[in-house]
DNA sequence: GTGCAGGCTGTTAGCGGTAACATATTCGAT
DNA sequence: ATCGAATATGTTACCGCTAACAGCCTGCAC
């Protein structure tokens, strides 16, 4: 059944190429290899079999041009190092297997101008769609996807004004919330460590919400820190230890983020603190890392798998509804005590 | 100096739309978006001036398409949530920097099937260069690569023959070395713990240099334990509890990935093991993560950045001697002896 | 036999750019 | 004034594929 190895021509291979060795039209070969309209069995088979001794993959570049559909969906995030924008993806890729169409990821670095650089690059793909990390971009950005002509999904935060769709969670709120219940149980003395990006506006409006709601029972708090780049684990330790040791009686630490959060819960566990009786612990995200510590941190989800899946199926045209222009789709997060707050 | 809001006429903007806004040919605002050839500065800001209020963005897929060249490198990986190829990723990014070549990412989840279908649509977008991990492929998908006409890359792994190019470490070599490191620190009885995984080939052959090492001073595993899915740092916990519960006198825990070896050094803590006197352990990639830990796990560099460095300079054409065809790149991992592993 | 629907295959004309070549235009040197 | 080289712009012919439409059979009702 074997055939002989094609000679290599080192030439690419074109539909041409799979007709004459077919002997039908390139028309016909098209259509075998894309199942559309109608051929008969016996020149399916032939081409089939011609296609694949010869080893013809199809140019998806002429394809797109030719029929102005591409099969790809842009996917503008600000990092894949932190553990939330994989799961954010995985969501995506589940709810887009099968629909014929394609995630193709940028990374932004939370660099407002590399945005607009990675957003331009993808519409000059024609992508069906593209979805986007957070509200905030700049001015020419906003007006490419505004003028794009395609679906647009901003994901993560809906505290703002979407181009378009948006699908996410209120991180005003969410601090907001934290607050709430870190005051509930009593604590009184909060610290807040978190990142220094200026950029990451969805830890700001946390903090923001946090901070509010101190304020509404006449709290502020008494120390902050922050930090960037390193082993955020480790940076969570020394973060947590500069806060002990520079402020009296610090009764509850706030961290943007888990992973700073699982290195704070593990210093103080090492200094022997009485966690959560002395000293309560929260972070944000929900990571699943937080199962395997000794002790359960007090977080917040982020919805990152549903947000993934809710912008894949804007972007798919598979919302019950139908219309999909201008939806904005708000998931709450829920909170997590974990073993780090006090019981109220 | 701003310009009335152009009308939205949702029909997609061509060259001929900024040509005739500007007063000169298509082929003109080709020459000055592209920088190519010599244009006069006064036509060159008039084209520029209308392509930027039009809002236009050139479509690059009839620009591939015409010059033949596209400037993409297509990246095919297993997965994305654990540590390690994200940090492939970065170094990619950081080289092709410049080069005006983009990443664009496929995930395989370990799966053959997946990989020969994401690396076929990659090859149809007719990208500048693949970059693949592994060197374990389906038939058709090493048929395929061979015929692309492109170069290939295969990273982090070298113990087999490569399509094309490769760089990488030996695993089993890593396997090896880590188990005379365990066995010259007087560790005998030792159990592995690893990912039920079994298209991991790269963990399979560590595994397979461990235990040829352990055979060559007549040892071999005292017990071993494998799981898949879950949070790794929790399944570290379990596995690591089940091995102590069940077998006798263990006195190493060698892992496969250093997120379940710090979920299993947590746990020995937890439960006052002497570490590393009566218990050792050690992981493998060097993760970041392990800085933060009480702790410091033995490890093992997978030199991730610097592979996706090489890779991507491969692909680039940057490496120093010209000729990139058929290179093999062998990186040699260092045991990162931490503290969990007795000193000699 | 005629006509006509329906299945199957082929032809033509682009999609929106760019390579390669052709054609001005400028300008200083001869 | 003439020429050549350099600069600046335009023209033509694709790139490889697909939409749309145009045949050509075959079979079957009438």
């Amino acid at each position: 059944m074997k055939t002989p190895a094609i000679p290599d021509l080192r030439r690419t291979l074109t539909l041409r190429d799979v007709s004459e060795a077919s002997g039908v039209s390139e028309m016909t070969v098209s259509r075998v290899l894309r199942n559309r309209g109608d051929v008969s069995a016996t020149t399916r088979i032939r081409v089939l079999e011609a296609a694949r001794t010869l080893g013809y993959v199809p140019n998806k570049i002429a394809g797109a041009l030719a029929s102005q559909r591409v099969n790809l969906v842009g996917v503008v995030i600000p990092s894949l190092s932190n553990m939330v924008f994989p799961e954010v993806m995985t969501g995506i890729s589940e709810m887009l297997e099968g629909t014929g169409l394609q995630p193709v990821v940028g990374v932004t670095n939370y660099l407002p101008e590399r945005e607009e650089s990675v957003v331009y690059e993808m519409l000059s793909w024609r992508p069906s769609g593209l979805i986007l990390a957070g509200l905030e971009h700049t001015d020419a950005c906003r007006a490419m996807l505004a003028q794009a002509g395609i679906p647009i999904v901003e994901i993560m935060d809906i505290d703002g004004t979407p181009v378009n769709s948006a699908v996410g969670i209120s991180h005003r709120r969410a601090g907001r919330q934290m607050a709430e219940a870190i005051i509930a149980a009593g604590y009184r003395r909060i610290a807040f460590m978190g990142t220094q990006m200026p950029n990451d506006h969805r830890a700001k409006k946390r903090l923001e919400g946090f901070e509010e709601a101190l304020g509404h029972v006449g709290l502020s708090l008494v120390d902050r820190e922050f930090y960037s780049g390193g082993s955020a684990l480790l940076k969570g330790r020394e973060m947590t230890a500069a806060v002990l040791n520079r402020t009296q009686d610090v009764d509850f630490l706030y961290y943007s983020n888990d992973m700073i959060g699982a290195g704070g819960l593990l210093y103080c566990l090492d200094q022997g603190y009485d966690v959560p009786g002395t000293i309560g612990l929260a972070g944000f995200n929900g990571v699943e890392l937080l199962d395997g510590l000794p002790r359960k941190l007090a977080t917040m989800d982020a919805c990152r798998l549903e947000i993934g899946k809710a912008a894949a199926e804007i972007i798919a045209g598979k919302r019950p509804g139908g219309v999909t222009a201008g939806e904005v789709i708000t998931l709450t997060p829920t909170l997590q005590p974990g073993d780090t707050i006090r019981l109220v």
